[in-house]
DNA sequence: TACAATAAGATCAGAGAAGGTCAAAAAAAT
DNA sequence: ATTTTTTTGACCTTCTCTGATCTTATTGTA
């Protein structure tokens, strides 16, 4: 039971319920000093327990004001985009597939008409390919735009 | 967050937008003296977040009665996607260039916060990689969403 | 007029401040 | 005993900040 990668994970967890946004913000070598651990230590938490498949997104920059960002989604408010995400993530999606997915979107009313052509513009053949590599890319392409729907913080 | 960095870009935009010419006139040095920083970390602020690219000319004088001026590029007349296209599109585009050029389209009211978002996340690193193939990638994918930017039927 | 002095701004390399990656070692679980 | 999970450390990339040095414009003066 507890080792260190789960103190921080519920050290993080804490402070996302604290939050009433469902996002915190931190230094990544502040938190690998308050467990007084090597910093990538903090990475392997972030992998291991704060994966998109797990309900979270993390998003960081490096450099002189950097930061690691963790994202709570809400799945339990979008069943059918949650049902969508283990269907297209992670999945090969041809462009067929993804069109068929982006037009489900757009009835829904989840997306506009015009944030679906930009979205078909991007998973386009003659863009990205059609061979096994290319329905990978375009699989996590649609995956990325999908846990962004769950976020809050997208209006 | 919060930069010296970003603290003087949002003053200079602060002032930009104070001013209906969309013009301001400084002094480098004195600029540099209200933060409390060297000189040449104007010119820094200045090349990374008032570039051509992101719709601003800057000039300047040497010498006595020297002085920078931003100008703030508008697209009013339509223009400059095209110019765009061949910046950023047929290029090799890194995410953090790419991410500006959306933002840049996104102040133009060419795309809505949201198309703006959806975007950024389908050019992330951890979807499409940072690679040179990934910035190649990166650029085809930008490039066809302003050619269907361009496109008459896109409302 | 020519020349020096002064008053700006430009440039570029290097230091500093973050975070990322990957593989190997250590610990735990099976 | 073997496999999986955790922990560590060396090295990498990105972004920011500083200082020394260079270039250009104006002004005052012999």
């Amino acid at each position: 039971m507890s080792t260190l990668a789960n103190q921080i994970e519920n050290y993080l967890k804490k402070l996302l319920s604290a939050s009433n946004t469902g996002i915190i913000e931190l230094k990544r070598n502040d938190l690998a000093e308050i467990f007084m651990c090597v910093p990538s230590q903090i990475n392997y938490v972030l992998s291991t327990r704060f994966s998109s498949n797990q309900g979270y997104v993390v998003e960081s920059r490096r450099g002189g004001g950097g930061f690691v960002r963790i994202i709570r989604l809400s799945m339990d408010n979008e069943p059918n985009l949650t049902a969508m995400l283990e269907t297209a993530g992670q999945r090969k999606v041809s462009r067929a597939m993804g069109e068929k997915l982006i037009d489900r979107l757009c009835e829904e009313d989840i997306l506009s008409k015009r944030e679906s052509m930009i979205m078909k513009a991007m998973i386009d053949e003659k863009i990205i390919g059609s061979d096994d590599d290319a329905d990978l890319l375009r699989g996590n392409l649609l995956n990325a735009v999908l846990l962004l729907l769950l976020r809050d913080d997208f209006v």
